[in-house]
DNA sequence: TGTGCGATTTGCGCTGGCGCAAATTGGTCG
DNA sequence: CGACCAATTTGCGCCAGCGCAAATCGCACA
């Protein structure tokens, strides 16, 4: 097993206010490994004898039904941490997570967490923070999904998707992973035939430009305003 | 300002596992409020200045969209921690708390928060817990609101009611504070249109007996096959 | 007991979005 | 370079659920 690199994690947000010789006391524990595109980093329902730091890469976290469908809960970034179940007083991940791409991370036992938390506060403050965050987002999700139609939702998520992972190409923001139609519909509880049908649309109007499994954002402003159901109808 | 009897609140779960002097510490410097029918406890946007503790009564939860749709998130039952903004590192409550009845609630200074939760661990376990226990809470609104129709998520609201606040009488179990169609509908992501002639439809059913401001369920388990989509269409 | 208002019900028409199927496209791998 | 397969597009039909309006009901208060 390699040596990490400090100065890669030292900026991360999870570790704001911590000493160096904390931090590296925190990481000199953790083990870091790779996880191969498409594969598990965790699995609904499976022992939480893990949590881990997303490095590289990026995670789709997915809640299956009991009868087969699929909702993306959100995606992972770099520098997020992920399958903290612990911390919420779980015993089992409450989904799944998927390596969007080839993915790297660390990974402490869980067991570990109430002692990084109580032995570094700032370590338990700013996680706690995150968790609060994710709070807001499931209600900010609940709200759309109660109150906005599906064209709205769609724009909401692509924005989302473009301010968490968009990276500026010549052609406009593309989503920096890949993503399909099916995808998006998980994300905003719709098929993906309409998913399809709205982003057909939307590059007969040049604010976005598709592709198989990949997506570019031209206008983020005229979505935004889709978003926000403040677009005209044509 | 009157003396609290610290034995109607010593069982809490809030509380589990503090001493009894921590917890008349704690309870010490609390000032007690009640709140009337229909008044604001605290309310969206505003600086979030306390936290409470609800002793009685029941409390609706509900965000505000800018075009003034609402959407209600929960209810708080006796026994709840609310307005917790602070310890998810928010300054200002995230939504409006409506008394839905006339209640007694608790109130500490937001500022406290943090000594309590470093002073006495398991106040701050306990209800991290509950936060994560919300948001889990969150999460399932969101797969509901994904994949469910609105039969489907209207029976689980009541059964969910039921749950939280069921009283028994002769006639079936009876949702334990006045509750409009409307109110319904703003758990659901649907119109009072709609929830009425559910509601309707059920009753002609017998799995449920309507009125104003209130429902009575009476065949919970029929109820439950509905919300899991197990009830055969007649 | 009467009055007034908010809550509820119900009819009617409409449409956003789903479901299915078939065609097409684009990438990958031998 | 060609075959194969997954992803995507698109046409078509349908219906769950919304929006509006009108009627009714039930409670609270004078």
């Amino acid at each position: 097993m390699g040596r990490l690199d400090p100065s890669l994690i030292s900026g991360l947000a999870v570790f704001e206010g911590l000493a160096a010789m904390d931090l590296e006391r925190i990481v000199g524990q953790a083990r870091s490994l790779r996880i191969a595109k498409d594969q598990p980093v965790f699995e609904q329902e499976q022992e939480a004898h893990s949590f881990f730091l997303l490095l590289d890469g990026h995670v789709r976290v997915v809640k299956s039904t009991p009868d087969g469908q699929e909702v993306t809960v959100r995606y992972i970034s770099p520098g997020e941490l992920m399958g903290i179940a612990h911390a919420l007083g779980r015993a089992t991940y409450p989904a799944n997570a998927i390596a969007a791409v080839d993915c790297v991370a660390l990974a402490w036992p869980s067991r570990l967490w109430t002692a990084f938390a109580s032995d570094y506060p700032s370590f338990g403050a700013s996680t706690y923070k995150a968790v609060g965050s994710r709070l807001q987002d499931a209600h900010t999700r609940v709200i759309e999904m109660a109150t906005e139609q599906v064209e709205q939702r769609v724009a909401h998520a692509l924005l989302k998707l473009v301010k968490q992972a968009g990276r500026k190409t010549d052609e406009g923001i593309l989503i920096d992973f890949p993503i399909t139609r099916q995808n998006i519909a998980e994300m905003t509880g719709t098929t993906l035939f309409t998913v399809s049908r709205l982003l057909s649309a939307w590059e007969d109007l040049d604010l976005v430009k598709g592709g198989r499994q990949k997506v570019t954002v031209v206008a983020p402003h005229q979505l935004l305003l889709i978003a926000e159901g403040r677009a005209q109808k044509s």
